[in-house]
DNA sequence: TCACAAAATTTACACGAGTAAAATTTATGA
DNA sequence: TCATAAATTTTACTCGTGTAAATTTTGTGA
């Protein structure tokens, strides 16, 4: 350890023998300086610990080597799960990701947008609230910023959009159930904050029909993100008055599943595929709560392994290439049957 | 609007025709320059849009503006809810919340500490990990940032510690439990990570042995933060080898019994506290999912409004009168029982 | 109206890096 | 060994803002 501390690059230069630009070059690529350089400035950064100062690199770089990450609402573990796995592939690929949730809040969700448009991002990765999102001042953040949305949609925003095939997950699950014993309603909310339900209720209104089932939607009330509050409470109405066709019941998400299973429970209503019992209730999401529900909960998994990659894949690549892409992409990925105890 | 782009802080000042530095004064508190001034400043805000560079602001500040929220699982709903909280009352304290989640891995926590030196931050809040923490990382990083730390203690680590009052809380518990039925044994891991753990069974077998019972302790193996998965699979090893010398399981923490409650349902144990149920289980915490279990579950809430209101303040109050506190402060907050239908 | 202290503003320099263009060094081939 | 091209390094200037010291303005009382 040499007496003087490094305080700036200059310093460390002067420890290391190099010119200061060099050094720079170095902390900017490691490979663009001579390789006797490279192994110079190694030596001393062992003995001399000095990183480049954050603010001052990003003061003069075109391009932070932030990005953005934006969630509806970390207090899901869904999402939670999903932002841990992209900011391992963010990290991963060499940026720097900056987590954000909107907490259910089309405000907070442009407050967001907004501490980051401060923060230079190279790029984006935005999962909207949907019905509720402020789109003018999101499409106008996505024309700035190079973003791509996962999770729900926006139509026309972003250079990409990478979620669930709906259709072909509720297709699945209906599927399975109709085969497996009577045909499921369909449980949800009267107007949902995301538009992936509104694609799983036509989803299930086609599949039903494909199946030569009369579609039944059981649409009841509730506002904000508190899902399995309003599984529960409006569950209880549902199992207990009797509106139910049959006894299978498709939740348009696990969370609302979630409640509905706590619904039944405390009504003495036996849920399962057993024949003793009298209901059958299943998800969707594979929420990572829902393997420990009574009974357990059968639901589709979403390929979010898949998502998160192609999400990000797909903004490395615009930043890399540093052109925003001619015709904006969507893909969307297969679900899979998770066969558990509840239906 | 004016037809040149405002891009820096000399053009907003040419067009407010006001000095720059005073402008910058201006963005620094806004009542330090004249009211006459003020305004003048602030019509022209309204006309041009301008936002000082983040990197050339901190750059030059002795101290940021922001603020470090280190939790130990962003999947832990229960952390997700703390964060929110916390973050909340930062933004209200005119700082700017940096959310980061070490993932239940000590390296990640070390990684997320560095990350956070590279911003210069005006003080850190901190949920450790525990056991697995390697504490003397972040003895030295509390020594160079203002810490505070909260939910787990590390001895003698940061200007203060906020927490929960465990002898207070389990003793309340174990109390109710006695009164309402037979004593209950403690379900936890052998060797927990959190030293929350530790302090609640020291707590159960202080307060067993007031009340006149003998402790029991079911102690399971398990690694890593996947604690409804222990409770699950160890749950059921408990629950089939008649380990339980009563009726009555207090668990650590409500993921464990969420996980207990599921294998008891499993293998056809009714739980509850009515005449026909077999087994009672209570948690502790008060996890938001502990509403919807079956049966839902009885546990004691933690006041952790209280608890972050307090670190808020505690860190404020440091960086705001510029000193290290001489002795560091502890202060712990009572839990309140949460009766529900599992006990 | 004037003197004077207090407050606000301006001047001038600093911060810690990135980066073009110029200068130097290194590698290559004869 | 030498000329030459290629690669690397250095010189010199730039970015956008903070801030101490110097200057100017403002408000107050006589």
């Amino acid at each position: 350890m040499v007496g003087r501390k490094i305080k700036n690059m200059e310093d460390f230069a002067a420890v290391s023998g190099i010119s200061r630009p060099t050094i720079s070059k170095y902390f900017n690529d490691p490979d663009s300086v001579r390789v006797s350089t490279r192994h110079k400035i190694e030596a001393a950064l062992e003995k001399h610990e000095y990183r480049p100062n954050i603010y001052a690199v990003n003061q003069n770089r075109r391009l932070t080597k932030n990005i953005g990450l934006v969630v509806p609402n970390l207090t899901d573990p869904f999402f939670a799960g999903i932002a841990r796995t992209i900011e391992g592939l963010i990290i991963e690929a060499g940026f720097n990701p900056l987590l954000l949730s909107s907490h259910g809040g089309p405000d907070q969700e442009i407050s967001n947008l907004d501490s980051l448009r401060a923060i230079k991002p190279a790029g984006v990765l935005l999962a909207p609230l949907g019905r509720e999102s402020l789109i003018d001042q999101i499409a106008e953040f996505a024309r700035e910023v190079p973003t791509v949305l996962f999770d729900a949609n926006l139509d026309d925003i972003g250079e990409a959009f990478f979620g669930s095939d709906n259709n072909q997950s509720i297709g699945l699950i209906v599927d399975y159930l109709c085969r497996s014993g009577e045909p499921p309603t369909f449980f949800e909310l009267k107007t949902p904050i995301n538009p992936n339900a509104y694609k799983r209720r036509s989803a299930y209104v086609a599949a039903m029909e494909q199946l030569g089932h009369e579609p039944q939607l059981v649409q009841v009330d509730g506002q904000g993100w508190n899902f399995e509050e309003i599984g529960f409470h409006e569950g209880k109405k549902v199992l207990t008055s009797g509106q139910l066709s049959t006894n299978t019941v498709l939740c348009s998400n696990d969370r609302l599943a979630i409640g509905l299973l706590s619904a039944a429970f405390e009504n003495g209503i036996k849920v399962g595929r057993s024949a003793d019992a009298s209901l059958r209730i299943a998800g969707h999401d594979d929420h990572p709560f829902s393997r420990f529900t009574c009974p357990s909960l059968t639901t589709v998994s979403q390929d979010y392994d898949a998502i998160s990659a192609r999400s990000v894949d797909s903004l490395m690549a615009m930043i890399e290439s540093g052109e925003r892409v001619s015709s904006r992409v969507e893909k969307l990925f297969d679900g899979k049957l998770v066969m558990r105890g509840s239906a």
